[in-house]
DNA sequence: CGAACCTCTCAGCAAGCTCTGAAACCGACC
DNA sequence: GGTCGGTTTCAGAGCTTGCTGAGAGGTTCG
């Protein structure tokens, strides 16, 4: 079974094969770091620099799904959005965004099933809108059913961003919403605190550790509030999240 | 089972397989949009620029419905509709039209059961006159009983235009009619208010999201007027409209 | 031609969120 | 028991986001 390097299941083709993934982005460092991310997660990654090397590196790969930089050296991302949809119709596309270039150019893109993320994002962002892209097309095989991950009686569902212990309902931030997202992602296993720093913080986040401690101090509060403890500190190592009783 | 890329089960013709749709338009970069919001639908969608591309295309497409601009390169839509009528008379159309055009050719046209809306459109609205058209036409297989939408307490009858709240009528403008219509067909999904403006503004529209929650703010005071609220703001990602007690 | 309505812009206010710094706390080891 | 590094928590400043009232322009309808 093709499995993530982090050990959990890979989130698959219904065959069973990697899903492919091809990233679009001029910044060498920036493709670095994403197609680091998205193999971790077990899919089959290639990456461009610019429109023309990614249409001819789709006709090769015929990706299931693209993440796309608006601004391209030769194009705008839109004209190659076109393309790849006479390459492969079916291709999802995930487009990276500067955020004051927001409001006026990415109108039509969501309308078709496609998403986007603002820069700077975090790695958790663009798997997770990645991983939704791809369960709605139906490219991927549903693992459990639905969007919800679920650990011990602590339950998320990602569509509705609503997250319940033992049935009840826990307001969550944004930032605690996705760190949160990534223990879950993530259960029995120790994350130390720089891990958890690079996935769920902006790449360009320029802040110290010490914000990790803070949000799980504020996940606590929330989340294992008068309740056995699900989140665990691992002295020197990071944090768990585990399940209450096996 | 087939069903949409946002998860909601599709409409499909009679014997389960998707529905067929051609859209023709000399803009690409609307046909673009068109196209990716009907596949969104879960249906099968080609596309062609000209007259003579569409009447090649519906030859081997074989559609149940035509998306069609009134204005084309080579021809005019009516001319095409009658060429379409000889390769497959029971094909329903939804002329696409400028505001201004010729009112009544358009009438007689409608009398023969095809739709028309009128440029600049929202997607939703190309989307839910095509589903009434196919619906009507017994193309479709009826997956609940006729064009309600039911959310909790509240029902919207699509033809009649109604809404109501726990049987209580509620008046709404144009636009608050298609925003909850939007609203009331992704339930418990959060919705960005760039969703929200790319499906249920028009394609041209040049504003903020900021018209979004105001308009979210005018159906809250109708909507949620007094009672227990249903429309929820999801702060840093969009808005939700949920039963009150699932 | 006027009235009613609708849509959208603007701007101020309110609330919520993120992060910093400081201080209290804890466990482990001498 | 004392010390020290790591951890938790508190309080608050600064910023972002969302809500809403007022009103301008446009459209529809009588």
């Amino acid at each position: 079974m093709n499995t993530t390097r982090s050990g959990r299941p890979a989130l698959t083709r219904p065959d069973g094969t990697p899903l492919r993934v091809l990233v679009v982005d001029d910044d060498p460092d920036l493709a670095e770091v994403l197609c680091g991310a998205l193999r971790y997660e077990g899919w089959r990654v290639h990456s461009a620099g610019d429109g023309a090397a990614a249409l001819a590196e789709a006709r090769e790969l015929m990706p299931d799904a693209v993440v796309l930089d608006v601004m391209l050296p030769d194009t705008d991302g839109f004209t190659v959005l076109r393309s790849l949809h006479t390459v492969k119709p079916d291709v999802c596309v995930l487009f990276l965004t500067a955020r004051d270039a927001v409001e006026d150019r990415i109108a039509g893109i969501t309308a078709g099933g496609d998403d986007y993320v603002t820069k700077p994002f975090s790695l958790e962002e663009v798997v997770a809108r990645l991983r939704g892209l791809l369960r709605r097309a139906g490219m991927a095989r549903q693992q459990e059913e639905g969007p919800r991950l679920i650990v011990g009686d602590l339950v998320m569902d990602e569509d509705a961003r609503e997250v319940a212990r033992a049935g009840e309902l826990i307001e969550l931030s944004p930032t605690e919403f996705e760190l949160l997202r990534f223990l879950m992602r993530n259960p029995r296993r120790v994350l130390s605190k720089t891990q958890i720093l690079d996935r769920v913080w902006s790449y360009d986040f320029g802040g110290r550790a010490h914000v990790v401690e803070l949000y799980i101090s504020y996940l606590r509060k929330k989340v294992d509030a008068g309740r056995e403890p699900m989140i665990h500190t691992v002295r020197g190592s990071g944090y768990v999240l585990k399940p209450v009783s096996p």
